[in-house]
DNA sequence: CCCGAACTCATCCTTGCGGATGAGCCGCAA
DNA sequence: TTGCGGCTCATCCGCAAGGATGAGTTCGGG
């Protein structure tokens, strides 16, 4: 049988060290490689081809974790990504699945379970943490009693403009049509490409239309 | 019974007192307004809220017929926009009905099918001419027997640009996507501006996801 | 009562984008 | 042969778009 090769991803050494003391202990799973930020985890799965990644979020430099994944998922899809995050909020999850990661884990997860996931992963299933499953299934089956939306981490506001940012509107028109300043729509466009982790207005149409944000008219 | 007002813009005002005269002969048929830009024609539909538009698409100024078209549509929905020119090319035809416009007639067409077309167009059914319906169905169809593909206007290089765009790409990465210069790319893009009349590489993003150019990937 | 989050707006600065124009190359058809 | 359309690239210009920062508002919760 085959090994499943894993790259591991996280900032700190010791965290790498521990993780990859257990894993070689499996006769099923070997670390191909390392990486301690979001480049170099770009560069490593180029050269080192691992099946699965397990990838943390919180890293520093120009690259953090989600940035990297969508740039893996980009240039590799058949490699999976884990990721591995201390996060138990919301904030990061959908951005990680969207970035491409089949699964999402906590960091207090027990050893087996992470074995589990990997040889999920490498079969291209999923495991979600069950506190992550149950926001996930919250989400999806619209359970928001209040103002709750399925990107829970854009405001209300930024909704408003990223609908018209997926409509093709400049910043004037959306300004206008929001009856805002131009500045204050440029300050809610900022904070969207930030929390979404994309580039330019461009990106963020297409993220609304790939999510479905915008609906499709009669065609 | 309640006229049809009809808002007639084309820049030659010979053509549009010819065809007054002509519609102010039916009973059920009123001209309520005329306009001789696609920027008059946008004010004056807002104005005088007209049931049908004739739209000529050969306009001097900013605004050409389509951009007004789409203009008009995207302001009020229920406003019909009848499309008449003398293009008996491809190349208007998509535009013109992606602009939103209901009918494509050509100029040469007979008063009393035009009448019918108003009729029609203000119960919200389109009437194309027989030689623009037949170029449609044969798109429709997919008969294309050479390279001729559903956005006819586009080439194949510019199809590829736009692609790249739709998925958020920059300039630069669309030229090292495609080995391009960035300068090539940028004439690909304003071409590919000017053809679908359109402002920005956002609102070309729009256009291909409203288009189904892009596929939209599992989620 | 204070804190944080959302929302608002402004200023400064840099650069990517788009428009206009000109130009050379190739292949195909008249 | 000439011409045209698609493709390629360059230069110049103006502006919209984004990033970085700071700051004032309201509102609800602790």
């Amino acid at each position: 049988m085959k090994k499943i090769k894993v790259l591991l991803v996280d900032d700190h050494k010791i965290v790498r060290q521990g993780v990859r003391a257990y894993l070689q202990t499996l006769a099923d799973i070997t670390v191909v490689a390392e990486a301690d930020s979001g480049t170099e985890a770009v560069i490593s799965a180029e050269k080192n081809r691992p099946h699965v990644i397990l990838m943390d979020l919180e890293m520093p430099g120009e690259l953090d974790g989600i940035a990297a994944t969508r740039q893996i998922r980009k240039n590799h899809p058949e490699m999976q990504v884990i990721v591995v995050t201390s996060h138990h909020q919301d904030e990061y999850i959908f951005p990680a699945v969207r970035a491409g990661a089949i699964s999402y884990l906590l960091k207090d997860i027990e050893p087996d379970e992470l074995a589990a996931a990997i040889r999920k992963a490498a079969q291209g299933e999923a495991i979600l943490d069950s506190r992550v499953a149950s926001r996930i299934v919250q989400e999806l089956q619209g359970i928001r009693k209040n103002e709750v939306n399925p990107f829970t981490q854009l405001s209300e506001r930024e909704f408003d403009v990223l609908r018209l940012i997926a409509a093709g509107k400049s910043n004037a028109e959306i300004a206008e049509s929001l009856v805002l300043g131009e500045s204050t729509v440029k300050t809610h466009i900022g904070n969207i490409l930030k929390k979404l982790h994309l580039d330019d207005r461009t990106q963020a149409a297409v993220y609304a239309w790939q999510q479905g944000i915008v609906r499709r008219t009669k065609n």
